[in-house]
DNA sequence: AGGATTTTATGATTTAAATCATGTTATCAA
DNA sequence: TTGATAACATGATTTAAATCATAAAATCCT
């Protein structure tokens, strides 16, 4: 999202993560700006009886956990790694500086904001809303219109498992595996060795 | 939120929207900025079965409906006014044009998104996992933070209605009738002849 | 002022998804 | 290579919220 050379003028270090590794905690207050060279991070909660909710999965190049540190609150979610990672990372005063320098900036930040607003807009009206099925499959189309996934011969390959699909829509992993199996039958996406394609 | 001496100079005109009235709606192109100068908006969107979801409403001062316009996108989602509103709309080229102009601006667009993205998030991970009663009190706690609830004797009036409760956690209305109830119960929440208060 | 509509309210019934149980297959780590 | 763990799978049962029905109170409208 931002040049990493222009990162490192600022003084961006990197930071390796392994799978699982926390990288900030919610309700700890934002010191820095994160992005991601490589790797695959997760924001997520848990709710009282433990059950996990994925806020967003964040790939290379984008940036993550900005928004708390405009508005001076602690973060509403954890960020996880979810495979071996590579961040580079600069701290909250020394981001602010960087922007003040290159407004250009700015309005990438805003259009960043922008798209994951309006992720976060349709997917509230699918999970308050619809049947199991509506939901998984409009994740799905989501997902491939967001994240890098590649196109195969079957169709585009979802990246995801059942059990991440059912925290990011907020259901069960039961459920999820019989949304993509009816899913499947009706010939909106297909399964290939428990792989699924759309 | 932007100054309204700036927007007329940018060619800002005020256009007036009774009751019920539609401002845009869901998949069509934006056009115009948007701000409340009086009155009360809500953006929402029906389902399949014609269930309404909120998305939220906003009040005096507040803009709403600029995300599409900086990814190029179609509404997501309608908006209609909740009471007779006064709007200032400037068109879109003259509103890039006024942040092109006044770099200080951008600062604040980021901010608004980052408190609208922080409120996503939040009741993103409230509406997917809890029972309705922690999803309607999440929801009250947030609006009074957000909102301009007036504090009275018995504590901040909650100026929602059930139903309207209802559409903001994705519950309906005899649940939250029957959370509310059971919330006042507990102590947690007043009502006084029908009003709700925290 | 009076009729229509919206909001709040409550009880009975249905239903879809969660939960529970259990097993197979695939992947990861030592 | 194997033992452990994660992912996928399926059937049976439970349960909480939706749905349905009905009504009183408040508010809106002309």
């Amino acid at each position: 999202m931002i040049a990493i050379s222009l990162l490192e003028k600022y003084g961006a270090i990197i930071k390796t993560f392994k799978n699982s590794d926390t990288i900030f905690e919610e309700g700890k207050q934002p010191t820095h700006y994160y992005q991601i060279i490589s790797g695959e991070i997760k924001m997520n909660n848990y709710n009282d009886e433990g059950k996990e909710f994925i806020q967003g999965i964040f790939y290379e190049n984008q940036c993550f956990g900005e928004p708390p540190l405009f508005i001076d609150q602690v973060y509403p979610a954890n960020a996880v790694a979810v495979i071996d990672s590579e961040l580079i990372i600069i701290t909250k005063n020394k981001f602010f500086e960087l922007l003040e320098n290159n407004a250009e900036i700015s309005l990438n930040i805003i259009k960043n904001l922008s798209q994951r607003l309006y992720y976060k807009s349709v997917m509230a009206a699918e999970i308050s809303s619809q049947d199991p099925e509506h939901r998984v499959l409009r994740l799905i189309d989501y997902s491939i219109a967001q994240l890098n996934f590649k196109k195969e011969a079957a169709g585009f390959l979802i990246n995801l498992t059942r059990q991440q699909i059912a925290d990011l829509t907020g259901l069960r992993v039961e459920t999820v595996i019989r949304a993509i199996k009816s899913l499947e039958k009706k010939g909106d996406l297909k399964i290939i060795n428990r792989k699924v394609y759309r």
